[in-house]
RNA sequence: GCCCCCGUAGCUCAGCUGGACAGAGCACCGGACUUCUAAUCCGAUGGUCGCAGGUUCGAAUCCUGCCGGGGGCGCCA
C-alpha cells in the first residue's frame, strides 16, 4: 500500500490513495453548436451523393474550411482523393457531384462549384451563422465543450520540480503547459487529475538539508552544495531544532504551492517519492518486475532487461551499494499510477529528460503495461533573454530567476499567453525586457483589450439609459457587414480548434484562435458602432448580441489557456 | 557516433494529421480619433518555406540524405 502526500494548507489539494475506485464519469454536457451541424450535413450530403454515383464513399470525409473566401464557406477534395478509386477524373467526378448537391441543396447552401484541380466548394448564405448565434450566447462558458474524451480518467504529471528551492522561470513553461492542457482535456469530456511528484528522496535532499543546517550555523555550505541567496534565507527562518531536511521540503513545498497557485497553477495530488520508501511500494515494485523475469543480477547490481522493450540498453535499478538508482523509485511511480485506475498517464517533461521516454517506456511495458496509454510530452527549452543577452539560470549557483519574481515583474496573463503562444515542441526564447516593458510585443494587452472593449458597451450603454431587447425579439438577419460575418465565421470554429487541440495535446492553437477571434473583435468594434446616435435600433440590438458572443468566446478561449481578461484596461 | 526538437518575411512565430497564388504580430513607410477605450483600425513594403533527392494529380506539410542551431545519451537525479 502507497500512501502519497498530502501536504496542508493549499486548495484544490486533496488526499489520493492508490489504486482508489474509479471516480463518477463527468456529466455530459450538449455538443450541439452551428458549425458541426453544417460540418455533419455537408459530410453526409457528400456521402449520399458519392453513394448515388457509384462511388465507394472514404471513411472519413475530409471537409475544410478555405483559406480563401472565393473557395467558399467549405470545400471539400473528395474527387480527388476519390478520383484513382472511382477511374474518373476528379474534375468530372467533382462536376457530377456539384449536380447533384446542386439540385438537392443541403440547408444554407446556396451553391456547390468546381474549383482547381477538382475541388468541391460550398458556397453558404449568412443564414447558418445567425442560427450559430443563439447557440453561443445559451451555451456560453459551456460553448465548444465536447464529451471527446468520453469520461476516461487522464493524470496529467507536470512541473515535478525538485523540493530543494522554489519553482524558477525554467519551470513556467511546463507549468503552464501541462495546466492548460489539463484545462482543454477537462473541456472536451475527460476526467483529469493534475499531479505533482516530488522527489523528496536521494542524495539533493541529504545535500539540500547540508546547506541549510550549514547556512543556519552560519558557516559555508557543503562543496556540491546549494547556495543561492535563497537558502540564506530559508536558514534564517529555520528553527534551530528543526530537521533541516524535514523543514526544508515542507518549507520548498509551500512556496512552490504558493507561487503556483498564484499563476492559476493547482494540483489535486502532490506525490511524494519518500512515501513510497516508507510504505515499501518500491521493494514489492522490484519484486513484481523479478516475477515478470524482467530483472537480472550482474556485476553486484540489480538491471532490468530493458533492451527487450525497445531500450537501447539495459538500465541499472539497484545499484551495486545496494542504493536504488532514479529509475526504481520511478517504475514503482508509474506502477502506482496505473494502479490507480487511469485510462491514461500524461508526463510533461522538459526536453532534458527526452532520453528517459524510452526507458520508461521499456518499464511501463515491463510491468505488463500498454506502453501507448503513458504518453510523455517533451517541452522543448526556454532561452530567457534580458535585452537580447541570455540570462542562465543554475539552481546549485543561485543564479536563477524565480517564478515569484517572473509574476512580479511580468504579471500573471502575460506570462502565461507568452509560454502558451507558440508549440511547446518549438524551443522558444522569451524576452523579458520585452513583456515586461508590455509593448505591442505581447499580444495579451491585444487580446484582453478586445475583452474590454465589449465589456465597455454595456458599461456606457447602462450609462446612456439604452436598453438590450431579449434575444427572441432581435433580428440577427440584419447583420451582414464584413466584419460581424468574419467574426461570426471565427466563432463557428472554436468548437473544432478546441478539439485538434485536444487531440494534438496543443494549447497554443486556443492562443492562436483567441488572437484570431481579437482581430476579428477590434475589426467589428472599429467600423460597426453600436450605441453611437443615427444607429438603427434593429441593427444596434443585433450588434450587441453579437459583441455579446464574441465575448463568450473570448471568456471559453481565455479560460482554456487560464488567462484572465479584466473588464477594463 | 546514436537519439529528440527546431530551421517559413529584418525579428518572434502560425500554417488545421498533403491541397488551390505561403499567413499573423512586431519593426519600417503612408493614412484614420466631434462618434461604444487609437493599447485600435486601414494600406504599402517584405519570403529560393535551410539544401538536395523521392512519393503524389498536388509537398512548407510525408520519406531519405546532407547542412545549421538547441537538448540528451551514467551503477547522477
Amino acid at each position: 500500500m502507497l500512501y502519497p502526500l498530502s501536504y496542508e494548507g493549499g486548495t484544490g489539494s486533496r488526499l489520493r490513495g492508490p489504486g482508489s475506485g474509479t471516480l463518477p464519469s463527468p456529466g455530459r454536457h450538449p455538443t450541439s453548436h452551428g458549425s458541426r451541424t453544417m460540418r455533419d450535413d455537408l459530410t453526409s450530403a457528400l456521402r449520399l451523393a458519392l453513394t448515388e454515383l457509384g462511388v465507394e464513399p472514404p471513411a472519413e470525409i475530409h471537409l475544410e474550411r478555405p483559406a480563401r473566401r472565393e473557395h467558399g464557406d467549405f470545400s471539400s477534395n473528395v474527387a480527388l482523393a476519390g478520383a484513382k478509386r472511382s477511374g474518373r477524373p476528379p474534375r468530372e467526378l467533382a462536376a457530377e457531384l456539384a449536380d447533384r448537391l446542386n439540385a438537392a441543396p443541403p440547408p444554407h447552401v446556396r451553391s456547390v462549384e468546381v474549383a482547381g484541380p477538382g475541388f468541391v466548394n460550398f458556397r453558404l448564405d449568412d443564414g447558418w451563422l445567425f442560427e450559430l448565434l443563439p447557440t453561443v450566447l445559451e451555451a456560453g462558458a459551456d460553448f465548444g465543450r465536447s464529451d471527446l474524451g468520453g469520461g476516461r480518467r487522464v493524470m496529467v504529471e507536470f512541473v515535478s520540480a525538485n523540493p530543494t528551492g522554489p519553482v524558477h522561470a525554467g519551470h513556467a513553461r511546463g507549468a503552464v503547459y501541462g495546466d492548460s492542457l489539463a484545462r482543454l482535456l477537462e473541456f472536451t469530456g475527460h476526467d483529469v487529475e493534475r499531479e505533482f511528484y516530488v522527489n523528496d528522496r536521494g542524495v539533493q535532499m541529504q545535500t539540500f538539508g547540508a546547506s541549510l543546517a550549514a547556512r543556519r550555523a552560519g558557516e559555508e555550505p557543503p562543496e556540491d552544495g546549494y547556495r543561492g541567496a535563497y537558502i540564506d534565507e530559508w536558514a534564517a527562518l529555520m528553527p534551530v531544532d528543526a530537521d533541516p531536511i524535514v523543514w526544508g521540503e515542507a518549507h520548498a513545498l509551500a512556496e512552490q504551492r504558493a507561487v503556483l497557485a498564484r499563476m492559476h497553477v493547482e494540483f489535486d495530488t502532490w506525490f511524494s517519492e519518500r512515501a513510497m520508501v516508507d510504505t515499501g511500494a518500491i521493494e514489492t515494485t522490484l519484486a513484481a518486475l523479478r516475477e515478470r523475469g524482467v530483472v537480472y543480477d550482474e556485476d553486484g547490481a540489480v538491471w532490468l532487461r530493458s533492451t527487450e522493450f525497445g531500450d537501447d540498453k539495459d538500465r541499472v535499478l539497484v545499484k551495486s551499494d545496494g542504493q536504488y538508482t532514479y529509475l526504481l523509485p520511478d517504475i514503482a511511480y508509474h506502477r502506482d499510477k496505473f494502479a490507480r485506475g487511469f485510462d491514461m498517464i500524461v508526463n510533461v517533461w522538459g526536453a532534458d529528460h527526452h532520453g528517459y521516454v524510452p526507458r520508461m517506456r521499456a518499464a511501463v511495458q515491463a510491468l505488463g503495461h500498454d506502453p501507448d496509454d503513458l504518453q510523455v510530452v517533451i517541452t522543448q527549452l526556454v532561452r530567457l533573454e534580458q535585452d537580447g543577452h541570455e540570462v542562465k539560470i543554475s539552481k546549485r549557483a543561485g543564479n536563477l530567476i524565480t517564478l515569484e519574481d517572473l509574476l512580479d515583474e511580468v504579471g500573471v496573463d502575460a506570462v502565461r499567453l507568452t509560454y502558451l503562444l507558440q508549440s511547446v515542441d518549438t524551443p522558444q526564447t522569451v524576452d523579458l525586457g520585452l513583456i515586461v516593458a508590455q509593448s505591442n510585443e505581447n499580444p495579451v494587452f491585444y487580446v484582453q483589450m478586445a475583452n474590454a472593449r465589449i465589456r465597455s458597451i454595456d458599461r456606457v450603454a447602462a450609462e446612456r439609459g439604452i436598453a438590450r431587447r431579449p434575444l427572441d425579439q432581435v433580428d440577427l438577419s440584419v447583420l451582414g457587414h464584413e466584419r460581424e460575418l468574419e467574426m461570426l465565421r471565427r466563432l463557428s470554429v472554436l468548437p473544432e480548434v478546441v478539439e485538434l487541440a485536444a487531440r494534438e495535446r496543443a494549447p497554443h492553437k486556443v492562443t492562436t484562435w483567441v488572437r484570431e477571434l481579437a482581430t476579428a473583435v477590434h475589426g467589428f468594434y472599429h467600423d460597426c458602432p453600436i450605441l453611437a446616435d443615427g444607429i438603427d435600433d434593429d441593427l444596434r440590438q443585433a450588434r450587441w448580441w453579437l459583441a455579446e458572443s464574441a465575448g463568450v468566446g473570448l471568456q471559453v478561449g481565455l479560460g482554456l489557456l487560464g488567462v484572465d481578461a479584466p473588464e477594463r484596461m
